[in-house]
DNA sequence: ATGCATGAGTA
DNA sequence: ACTCATGCATA
């Protein structure tokens, strides 16, 4: 009955004399879903390593300050293309007029240049649309998913850095414009720091119940890596994860773990048999994101080792040819996903243009104007600005 | 492969 | 109320 969501964060704290850069916060919740099988529930831990390139704070000490919230953002936005922001900010309304004419553009253009109406979607009210729903969740037990049609092979994307002039649009999907870069000499070599506080997170205890705790894994400490410098990036200084290192494991481990006719979401139940302390099993989207490099560049950092040993422990039963127990899952309730009608999204992302982070009263505007509710209008914000700091977007100069 | 959502941890 | 890591439900 019930599922226990804790997570606690604990980073292990070494002994101070490795320099690795102590986490923040880590986090890997294995929640196990009702259905799905995962029942293993234990406490996160994780390392979390790095903090991005961008807060380069080498001393994650800082992180705990800067990785999280603002200095992160405002590291990231550094970035970015100036954003027009606040220089309306006063004006509400006017704002939501430009905000609305932005979208009517959009749409416009939009409706020319492709044809792409909508097909769907009432005429009436667009605001969440429900879709029905129902369908079997029969697991994927082998076959399914993984469609990949796409197989990037162009992996080697690595950020691109241009300075966009206009800001996003819609996502590009993966189309990544070529960078150049990448023909880097690795090679770095800092290893310095050490959290000013020490930073290394206690573990809190969880008074919880379960048996297998905790006890940080983590790989954390294989970073022991050495790799050469990141010469040319201003930006990111990791000492553990280089983002061209994260993108050729997630491109071989989708190939690997294809080969062992192993689905995404395989992995994901899998990982709960792994028995790793303090991880439990991930979805299927999440698999599919890291594989993609659509997670934060920390996620990244803090999935590999995970994902590095199933995949280690799957081609060794492989090879034994012995399989684990896979299970089903019972049904259960199902969540309705709201849908954002076209017209509504378009005058979103007009608004989130000009202001990404509107204020409550703001919310309310537009979710009144947009006939949406407002709850669904500050989540819709809140995953916008998420999606800007993926990893493949996030190529900060 | 993604959009919308939930929750823990923070500010 | 936000950020982050994740997940369910969908396309």
């Amino acid at each position: 009955m019930m599922m226990m969501s804790l997570n606690s964060k604990q980073a292990f704290s070494m002994p101070h004399s490795t320099p690795l850069p102590e986490p923040k916060y880590s986090s890997l919740h294995s929640s196990s879903s009702s259905s799905t099988l995962t029942s293993s529930a234990p406490p996160s831990s994780s390392c979390s390593s790095s903090s991005s390139r961008l807060s380069s704070s080498i001393s994650s000490s800082i992180s705990s300050s800067i990785s999280s919230s603002s200095g992160s953002e405002a590291m990231r936005r550094a970035c970015l293309p100036t954003p027009p922001s606040n220089i309306f900010g006063g004006l509400d309304e006017s704002l939501l007029a430009r905000a609305e004419a932005l979208a009517a553009v959009d749409i416009v253009s939009q409706t020319k240049s492709h044809h792409h109406h909508p097909p769907h979607h009432s005429p009436f009210k667009p605001d969440a649309t429900y879709h029905t729903m129902n369908t079997l969740p029969c697991t994927s037990s082998s076959s399914s998913s993984s469609s990949v049609p796409i197989s990037h092979p162009s992996a080697l994307a690595g950020h691109h850095h241009h300075h966009h002039h206009h800001h996003h649009h819609h996502q590009p999907h993966q189309a990544l414009e070529g960078d150049l870069l990448d023909h880097i000499t690795p090679g770095l070599a800092l290893g310095a720091m050490a959290g000013p506080d020490g930073s290394v997170v206690s573990t809190p205890a969880h008074p919880a119940h379960m048996a297998g705790m905790n006890h940080m894994h983590q790989a954390a400490i294989n970073m022991a890596h050495a790799h050469g410098l990141p010469s040319h990036m201003g930006c990111m200084s990791d000492v553990d994860a280089d983002p061209r290192d994260l993108e050729a494991f997630a491109e071989r481990f989708k190939q690997r773990r294809i080969k062992l006719g192993v689905t995404q979401a395989d992995v994901g139940s899998a990982l709960a048999n792994l028995k790793i302390p303090g991880v439990g099993s991930l979805s299927q989207s999440t698999i599919c994101r890291f594989e993609s490099l659509t997670l934060s560049h920390n996620n990244m950092i803090a999935l590999k080792p995970i994902l590095q040993a199933w995949l280690e422990e799957a081609e060794k039963s492989h090879r034994e040819k012995l399989n684990k127990p896979e299970l089903f899952n019972g049904a259960e309730k199902k969540r309705k996903r709201t849908s954002i009608a076209a017209p509504e999204k378009r005058s979103l992302e007009a608004y989130f243009a000009i202001q990404p982070r509107p204020s409550s009263e703001k919310i309310a505007a537009i979710a009144e104007k947009l006939d949406l509710k407002k709850n669904v209008v500050r989540v819709w914000f809140c995953n916008q600005r998420q999606k800007q700091k993926r990893m493949k977007y996030s190529a900060c100069v």
